[in-house]
DNA sequence: GGGGTTACCGTTCAGGTGAACGGTATGAAC
DNA sequence: GTTCATACCGTTCACCTGAACGGTAACCCC
């Protein structure tokens, strides 16, 4: 009895299909129309079956206030959308997100850090990384303006383009290094612009 | 001029705070409200700003339909929820998501991957896979029922507890590989049930 | 001081909208 | 064959809602 007919399924589908396009739940008569049906009670119907079996909600007598009930629903936290730069200058992201190259969004649970204006993504090019675990491919999350912690990932500007260090506080002195034995530098932290220390990483399949 | 003012940025956000907390846009009276505004020309006066400045947007003639439109609006893609088991008993995920312990969201685009009903997450726990880069305390995103290829990421059920393995085809045959020196298991393929192939990780800071 | 912008008020109106009334047809279950 | 759930129709009503009318006050800029 819990589960769902065809129709209702497909009334759900609608929905939630309507709300990822155009961000706004259909009307009731919306519903109908999309269906074919001349009637509003059938509509009313299933809305009223579908919020039975707990998987739409509505706000009683307002417009456009269907929503469809995930299972996850209960675990789902706020979703953060950071912008992927492709390469940052010497500009740093102060000018914002006018250069970005596409979006990263993750639910700031998972991320462990609520991103601020600050925040933004890099792909990796290259292996210098891979001490860290870090690999080609790799979009890794930065938190510019932020204090690196000794051992932290960061991001530096070096001959006009960012690479990836490692942040090591030697004697109170802070260096950079590079996790690659084919790149052993030590840089003086003093002499580069840090122009973020990493907050998390995401992969994909290759 | 395409500055925001105070009360502009104080309408815009509250927008927003609706969309979040109550999945749906407020009408116009109900912004009125929240503010006290005893007229409704004052709502039509900011939000015809909002919009002429590109930060609103809103379908003439239907109801709740404000929409914030973000700068990284033109690359942000579907947000895909995946659920975050703690472990994965004998049973695989075919009852669904009634055990999640979490919520993984995550845009498709940088998942790099559609996420179906049969994908899940994993926690990692220790350092069994170092060589290929996954640390303790990274979130591995898993497929079941996909076919691994040589040299894939794969969850198997060894001891009632899922653990992660290199897939390898040695010869034509499929064995499964521990990624650490201390562990250099080679375990024929077919003993054991494969509960996923790895898609994604995401890491967040220490 | 005049012009432009922002920030409000009060009112009205057409139409969108949820909700409820009562009805029919179909198929599965017992 | 009766019962039940699903799936539809047609209509009406109150009120929510967007949109537009015209008006006032404050502020900044030139």
């Amino acid at each position: 009895m819990n589960e769902l007919t065809k129709r209702q399924r497909q009334i759900l589908v609608y929905i939630q299909e309507c709300q990822r396009t155009s961000g706004v739940a259909p009307s009731m008569r919306e519903i109908a129309e999309h269906f074919g049906f001349s009637s509003m009670t059938t509509v009313m119907d299933h809305v009223r079956l579908l919020r039975q079996k707990g998987v739409l909600e509505n706000q009683p007598g307002r417009a456009r206030t269907l929503r469809v009930v995930s299972p996850l629903e209960k675990f789902r936290s706020k979703v953060a959308d950071i912008p992927l730069y492709g390469a940052i200058p010497a500009g740093l992201p102060e000018d914002q997100q006018q250069e970005a190259k596409g979006c990263v969004s993750i639910d700031i649970e998972t991320l462990g850090f609520k991103p601020t204006a600050r925040t933004f993504a890099l792909e990796v090019r290259g292996d210098s990384m891979i001490g860290k675990f870090i690999v080609n491919g790799d979009v890794v999350i930065l938190e510019h303006g932020m204090t690196p912690r000794n051992g932290d990932v960061v991001a530096a500007l070096i001959d006009n383009e960012s690479t990836l260090k490692t942040f090591l506080l030697n004697r109170g002195k802070p260096f950079l290094r590079a996790e690659n034995p084919r790149y052993p530098d030590l840089i003086p932290a003093q002499e580069l612009v840090i122009q973020g220390v990493m907050v998390g990483l995401v992969r994909k399949r290759k």
